[in-house]
DNA sequence: CATGAATGAGCCTTCATTCAT
DNA sequence: CATGAATGAAGGCTCATTCAT
């Protein structure tokens, strides 16, 4: 419990960032979190205007240096590469953070619980710092689909999400499925492989299919 | 409801499921559940030996004269279909309990949250009806990729698994990015075309892909 | 702490009723009543849905087998006495009441404390149990100036609700002005006497001043 | 407000004199006070050692230029007048300042309070400033009652301020017992003839009364 | 002279569970 | 079978104060 030598504030942002990311909202309690950072309970009231507000906090915090804040990538803002190169280099990022250690990655994975299950009653800020991922993603894939719908995008954005969230999850279930199964270092990139091959034959080719389809017609045979 | 048409055993585990499904295991409070189970809250814990065991008789419970369980659809077991439709008719039943009320909804509702965010200590009965949706999963995938390696079946699996459960979780999510979208009554028809369509092109382009590519380049390139 | 004879209910609001009346609601912490009441803190929650249910409880109780409430003496339905006795009879009960200790007393103090200084957001059943002694003064005033004015009644009751109410308190401040003042038993009776002569005399009076005068003027003087 | 007109120490009294007057001392919250003085919080334990010695602090405080403090009035030592009169113009004058704004008005407020409720722990100093009120109403009333014994005057003392401390608290009553009434501006006013004359009366008759009778027999009738 | 930071104590409440009836 | 009563634990928060700067 040594209080190290960084702000009690700092040391209050890094313990709730990562229990945040382990048990979700309502699972790290604010004295859990306190302890943690070696520091008082009501040091979350003084400093972060109660536990709320100090999940908030580590949603928007955006450490000294670093210019970009949660989902933050150069890929997105370099068009000089391909698309899909783009993509993958994004999914790589995201995944990695979502499986790693340190407060980015704790950072990221917070977001991730809020985009699953959000906590009421957060600022603006604190919502659209959860929601930046999707938002990077929704310009990656405009740019790979140019001429699609709005709506055909934002259907592609949420399978990718989709697949990136539910990996962030899976090593729980990947262990029930196959407990044999030893998750290697090397599983984060094989994985951003795979979702990004598996996206990018689903965008191109799915949006042909839509294009091309009549739509009510295939609804229609599903009952 | 009706608090003499069911026995209070049934009345638990309706309300429980519906009360689950909506607030997660957490949110939904014991005494919250037995009241509106018309019940008293030392029922729970007399007929379930607590909110735990209330938890897993949820997950594992089946409706009596109903053969299957949580994901159980007709699709898996008619082998005449072909595969994507059969695909198609699985993610769509699946997608219709996560958006839809009643006991079976709501039972898969909580089975969805079970896997994105695991209640610890359950039986291996709860864990494994959770995961059912899963297992039926892999055998279409199986069915669909019949040369594909174990690997590359789960990574399909676990794609289309995240597409669907992200779908359940994703009205907040679309209301935030695009918040002059209403959610139409046939949404859930044209979603489960669109991860269908998206994730048989995905399976199918990538798994040529995949074998042909040289997998450690790729990798190392991303960085 | 053993538990006594009496329910835990009963204890509760006897233990409330005398640590309200002696520290008001603030200064009573829910802790101190119940282990007073050799109760569990979260009994007072489970009995009256908090502190302030347990409050409201306090006023709004009436002893089984007693008619009345708060400030019910008789002296107010015997109209066969004369108004002036019925007046002293209840200026005496209520003074009784505000100085001495067991439920009823502890019932009319906190109902002093809460004219006084109002704990917000109470039921009107609350707010009127308080009201109670004003309401009955006002009936006794009305039989002794059956001619006056509202407002002169609403006056005079005023008038003599304060003086009965400064006394619940003078205890302290009459030792303060004069230390060497011993209250003896029958300072309650004194008191009384002296009070309903006041203000008989006052009513009587300033109503025929206040009839006759020309107010306008003597306000006018005042400055 | 103006953080640099007044030195900190002037504005806590002055803020700390509003809150404490309309919120009392547990109610006032020394963050709010020190907040409204635009000051920080350390400053009160820094100015006055502490939130008790605060309010000490307001209720001995007299403003610089200002010869007397809570109830001086000129009324006292202007023995030309009738007393009666004297006797009008001090009740006016108190209950103005019962009813304003403004330091005085606030410092006679708390002054009224600790009457009532006091406030444990106060310095004799602090404590003559709350009761200084009632001592020079005793010296008007025994201006009046020149032959009356010290008992009788401490009983007029009584009634007359716990007319007029009531009437300070008496908003909130006269508006629940009759919600239709108005307070107008001029009210201050009129209850100040009401009280006045009621007291004249009081006491002037029951001095009378209470010399000629028999004390014993009347209290002893009372049950 | 003034302040931001930090603290320990205390507050009220909610929760899942247990027990005697 | 079912229930009302009761409980201990934990949770988030406010408060007045202290301390180093």
């Amino acid at each position: 419990m040594e209080p190290s030598t960084a702000t009690t504030r700092e040391r209050l942002l890094e313990a709730a960032s990562e229990l945040f990311a382990h048990r979700g909202f309502r699972g790290a309690s604010a004295r859990a979190i306190s302890a943690q950072a070696g520091a008082n309970a009501a040091a979350i009231s003084y400093h972060f205007r109660g536990k709320r507000g100090l999940y908030e906090a580590v949603l928007t915090h955006a450490p000294p240096g670093q210019p970009g804040c949660i989902g933050a990538t150069e890929s997105v803002d370099r068009p000089a590469d391909p698309a899909s190169r783009r993509l993958r280099v994004f999914i790589h990022g995201w995944l990695s953070r979502l499986r790693g250690n340190g407060f980015d990655a704790w950072q990221a994975q917070v977001a991730a619980r809020e985009l699953v299950e959000p906590v009421g009653g957060l600022s603006h800020e604190a919502q659209d710092a959860a929601l930046r991922p999707l938002v990077q993603l929704e310009t990656l894939v405009r740019g790979i689909l140019p001429h699609a719908s709005d709506e055909a995008v934002r259907y592609s954005v949420l399978s990718i999400a989709g697949q990136c969230l539910f990996y962030f999850n899976c090593r729980t279930i990947i262990h029930r499925l196959n407990p044999s199964h030893r998750m290697a270092r090397e599983e984060v990139m094989l994985t951003a492989d795979h979702i990004a091959r598996f996206s990018m034959a689903g965008m191109t080719i799915a949006a042909c299919q839509r294009n091309s389809d009549d739509r009510g017609r295939s609804v229609g045979n599903l009952r």
